[in-house]
RNA sequence: GGCGAUGUAGCUCAGUUGGUCAGAGCAUGCGGCUCAUAUCCGCAGUGUCCGGGGUUCAAAUCCCUGCAUCGCCA
């Protein structure tokens, strides 16, 4: 294979989990890869986790978690997440890749060497509170808005990249290149941006305001800035400069982003590549939002509805078919349960899947499942008449896929199955099977729709790749071997007469509606937030934890220490441990305890004071809570 | 505040260069069939094409203006 095709999805950053955005980007991707599979094409599908910044560094501190803990937990919930969508992704990438890393310093070490980095001081607002700058706009009568307090002027030294310099190369690169970024409308809004002048662009970070990063190579006292780093996960992913993968597959690239992020990738990148002497990507390809509809969502699931949870209720493949087809890719769109369940009873169960039933039932009914050989010379109204409604369905199909126009690819293919339900109509099988001398005619009626049935599935696989397997296993076809090659679509006949074909299947069972709302009448307790967990551990890992029971004997405040307390505590002999909890003991309070400690901890100096050891205590919402025991055992006892 | 987009049947939306352009799907009503998941097929609608003004023989389609919603920028 040849015709190399690489699509990509952002890299999700961290700081929350995932939700119906993500996963309808990274299912759009996986149609369009999939769809190149159809045109023969080498694929590779990349996707991944961003990591680095601020951003997480304070969402790791709500949870009491360090960043690469934290990042670690929810990038093992994206990684987790993609196989139960069905994504087919060749790569996931995180910027806490190594690989990554080194190709981010190699790439500003080359733009800095080529002089399109300078070092510069600036002025602006900060809030120590938030720990980041404020431009006036985002104040509110002065003051910070989380913290209600006035910012700083403060003097800060950065790097900067001489993004203007490009400005007037990428208008015209945008300009001749009609379809770089579509749909149209977000082109549009690019250009319209870059009339201003464009600001050089602040990649760095001092580490004595941020340490989650990537270090600059020409300069360890500063991180890189996080688009900086996350952009080039485009390029690290493939192994540039050198790598097999980046040489086949760069620049064929198609990125999909929500409308959200068009200007880093609209702006930034390309300016980034061209900087870095790297070919300009094909397409940015930019979609809109869902705006979920909590008023049309059954309460049976409790009270606030995770729409990805709806793929659990209603079939992955239904899910898939209504994020493509209910979508205008780069318009908002509704998300109701109300309109997937009308999506799911009119289109599938009603036109696809009922379609699908009755023909494989004649089938059996008048043929005994055996594929009947079609008469070629019959009356053309007969042997032609679907022939030519699937050639355009093919042909529009294939022209809506290739321009990210999916819901028209779709459409043209529910366009032929109606077609085929009209022709069954015409064509009557039921009474072209009461009569001998209508014995051909018949034949050749239902030759066609099961090879009608065959080009659907086709079709269909790169938005519901189990339905189409399905069907096939139903057409008697080897549902194992690339059926939904396009070339094969595109020719009618490939269906072998006698080929015999199982018993007929419901597809998609029509959904109740009435039922539905009676369920619903109670309202269930809403669903449990689901926490992050680490990533996984062996039992060998954990045992190099040391755990044991100690008996606090001594407590006192630490000097000019506002939480801490210095703890004398036996564990069979006597440790000093410092423990931030001053906010929730008092030293009298504590003595006596028994409590539970990290004894194998690397000791650590807090306020000048040695700690040798931690005390387990959960901490909610900045209250702490000491671990104990459910009874009084003998201090030193190893937890196991 | 600047720029831009959108405003079409109950709902979701098509309508390329002004002249069968007043449409599709869903929902509604009626009729037909019985192979099929009470499914399918046919028929029927209803619309001040956001308001107002203008250009033209002719405007949903072009221009101006107002309103509403949204987006980007400041």
């Amino acid at each position: 294979m040849c015709n190399p095709f690489y699509i990509t999805t952002p890299i999700y950053y961290v700081n929350a989990r995932p939700h119906l955005g993500h996963a309808y980007t990274t299912i759009v991707a996986d149609v369009a890869g999939r769809f190149a599979r159809m045109m023969d094409r080498d694929v590779f599908f990349l996707t991944g986790t961003d990591e680095h910044g601020d951003k997480i560094v304070r969402a790791a501190k709500k949870e009491n978690l360090s960043p690469r803990i934290y990042a670690d937990g929810v990038s093992e919930l994206f990684r987790r997440l993609w196989p139960q969508l069905n994504i087919d992704n060749s790569a996931f990438i995180r910027t806490t890749d190594p690989a990554h890393i080194a190709v981010v310093k190699q790439i500003l070490q080359k733009i800095y060497d080529a002089g399109d980095i300078y070092y510069s001081e600036y002025e602006g607002l900060y809030c120590f509170g938030c720990e980041r700058f404020y431009v006036d706009r985002e104040l509110v009568d002065g003051k910070c808005p989380d913290h209600e307090t006035p910012p700083e002027i403060i003097k800060e030294s950065n790097y900067f990249f001489r993004m203007s310099r490009y400005q007037d190369w990428l208008i015209e690169y945008i300009e001749t290149h009609p379809d770089f970024i579509r749909p149209e409308r977000y082109r549009n809004e690019v250009l319209s941006f870059l009339k201003e002048p464009l600001e050089d662009l602040c990649i760095s970070r001092p580490k004595s305001r941020l340490e989650w990063g990537i270090s600059l190579p020409f300069d360890d006292n500063y991180v890189t800035y996080v688009w900086f780093d996350a952009l080039l996960n485009y390029v690290s992913a493939l192994g540039y400069p050198e790598g097999a993968l980046f040489k086949k597959f760069w620049p064929q690239v198609q990125h999909i982003v929500a409308k959200d992020i068009l200007k880093p990738h609209g702006i930034y990148w390309p300016i980034m590549l061209k900087a870095a002497g790297i070919p300009i990507y094909q397409h940015l390809n930019v979609h809109g939002y869902w705006n979920v509809d909590q008023s049309k969502m059954s309460k049976s699931l409790g009270n606030v509805i995770e729409p990805l949870d709806l793929k659990n209720v209603y079939g992955l493949d239904a899910f898939r078919y209504f994020l493509i087809r209910e979508m205008v890719f780069g318009l908002d769109s509704g998300f109701s349960e109300t309109a997937l369940v009308g999506r799911i009873n009119a289109d599938l169960a009603n036109d696809l899947g009922n379609l699908f039933s009755r023909v494989t039932a004649m089938a059996h009914k008048y043929f005994k499942g055996v594929v009947p050989a079609p008469d070629l010379h019959g009356d053309p109204l007969l042997t032609q008449g679907l022939r030519s409604d699937a050639a355009v369905a093919v042909r529009e199909f294939e022209t809506g896929m290739a321009g990210f126009m999916f819901h028209r690819a779709l459409v043209a293919v529910w366009e032929f199955i109606s077609q085929m339900n009209k022709y069954i109509d015409v064509t009557t099988p039921w009474v072209l099977a009461k009569s001998k001398s209508t014995a051909k005619q018949l034949e050749t009626v239902m030759y066609n729709l099961l090879e009608g049935l065959r080009i659907i599935s086709g079709l269909i696989y790169p938005i519901m790749p189990e339905t189409a397997a399905s069907m096939q296993r139903h057409l008697g076809q080897d549902s194992g071997k690339s059926f939904y090659r396009l070339s094969l679509l595109s020719q009618w006949g490939g269906l072998a007469a006698g080929t015999v074909i199982p018993k007929s299947v419901t597809l998609f069972p029509r959904i109740d509606v009435n039922k539905k709302d009676d369920e619903s009448g109670d309202a269930a307790p809403p669903p449990p937030v689901r926490p992050i967990f680490k990533p996984e551990i062996s039992l060998e890992e954990f045992k190099k934890v040391d755990l044991r029971v100690g008996r606090i004997v001594k407590a006192e405040a630490v000097p000019k220490a506002k939480k801490l307390l210095k703890l004398e505590v036996d564990l069979g002999e006597i440790r000093t441990i410092v423990a931030g909890i001053a906010g929730s003991y008092s030293p009298e309070s504590l003595v006596g305890k028994q409590v539970i400690v990290l004894a194998n901890l690397q000791p650590a100096k807090l306020m000048g004071i040695l700690s040798q050891g931690m005390l387990l205590a959960a901490v909610d919402d900045n209250r702490c809570t000491v671990a104990t025991l459910d009874g009084v055992v003998k201090p030193g006892t190893a937890l196991s």
